[in-house]
DNA sequence: AACATATACAACCGCAATATG
DNA sequence: CCATATTGCGGTTGTATATGT
């Protein structure tokens, strides 16, 4: 049994690209458009696995993509991302325009994941200079392979692909609390971690995925989700739409400049996701998306 | 200078979700 | 509804380069 081979790995080149291929393959791109990637390399020419050269296109040769000189910005954005939704990389990604899923995975696992780890140790508290120079310290004897130990448990990696919203407040969820716990406390202080991991919250706001709907470019559950349209107290049950559309303009790319602090980054999300001054939404109310009973189920 | 070890990152792998026939 | 193909994702590996001895 088993699986068959995304591709006959027969006669194919592995390893590295050379600009001859990537030549090639921008062009048949531009001249065909994405997709197809199986097919791809045969009517390109390339003597390359559909998967490689897709992986190829996404992470190296598209236009828009940015490469190397993370900033002290990104870096910041990265790890309140990442102390928020674990290992997702293409989600965290999808908040760092021109920034790839693969890079910040890279970056994470040389040098982020290690500042979190030495962070998390009392005594140290090197710059990411020091660290990008070379980071091998105590904290990290016991090999990359092992997970960073961050300070706060993270969400169970394994992101799960969320194309369909549908939400059925039958009753609304508390309202969250005050404004000043967001994310940067929960990695503060351990008692808000348990925001990011307290079970049965709110049982009865109901959002599993197979109620989920028109997310369509299923690309990033923080692009839409109950709280983008979820308003506590307005007292509407049944179902609701979400509107895609205004999650689609939660970029930071879209016309805002990196919201680092984690005030701006609720303002962010507050403001694009349309709702209005009275909600109470912010970074808890994601953790209790994430950690409500069925998201397990979505994320393995 | 030569070798050993660590680091950074590009690329690959396998799994799972989704699309299509 | 089912089987298969396609796509997307996170984890892991391979290797060039940097650094230490």
């Amino acid at each position: 049994m088993g699986r068959s081979p995304c591709c006959s790995k027969e006669g194919l080149n592995r390893g590295a690209w050379t600009a001859l291929e990537d030549k090639i393959l921008t062009a048949y791109i531009k001249a065909h458009g994405e997709g197809k990637w199986r097919n791809l390399p045969k009517r390109a020419g390339l003597k390359r696995c559909g998967k490689s050269c897709r992986l190829r296109w996404l992470n190296y040769l598209r236009p828009d993509i940015k490469r190397g000189n993370i900033s002290n910005d990104e870096e910041e954005l990265i790890v309140r991302l990442h102390k928020l939704l674990g290992n997702r990389w293409s989600l965290i990604a999808g908040r760092l325009p021109g920034r790839t899923d693969n890079e910040i995975k890279n970056y994470w696992n040389t040098t982020l994941g290690k500042k979190a780890s030495a962070q998390s140790s009392p005594q140290s508290k090197q710059t990411s200079q020091s660290l990008k120079k070379r980071a091998v310290d105590q904290t990290m004897t016991n090999t990359q392979s092992s997970k960073p130990a961050l300070a706060i448990q993270v969400i169970p990696t394994k992101a799960t692909r969320c194309t369909k919203v549908l939400l059925s407040l039958q009753s609304p969820p508390p309202p969250p609390p005050p404004r000043e716990i967001v994310s940067s406390a929960v990695a503060d202080d351990p008692s808000q971690a348990s925001l990011l991991n307290h079970q049965g919250a709110s049982p009865d706001f109901h959002c599993r995925p197979e109620e989920l709907q028109a997310c369509d470019d299923g690309s990033d559950f923080l692009n839409f989700g109950p709280w983008s349209e979820f308003q506590p107290g307005d007292g509407i049950g049944g179902d609701a739409l979400i509107d895609n559309d205004c999650g689609k303009n939660l970029t930071i790319g879209s016309g805002h400049s990196l919201a680092l602090s984690d005030d701006l980054l609720f303002k962010d999300w507050a403001l694009n996701r349309c709702l209005d001054d009275n909600s109470t939404l912010d970074l808890e109310s994601l953790a209790h998306l994430l950690d409500s009973e069925e998201w397990p189920e979505m994320r393995h």
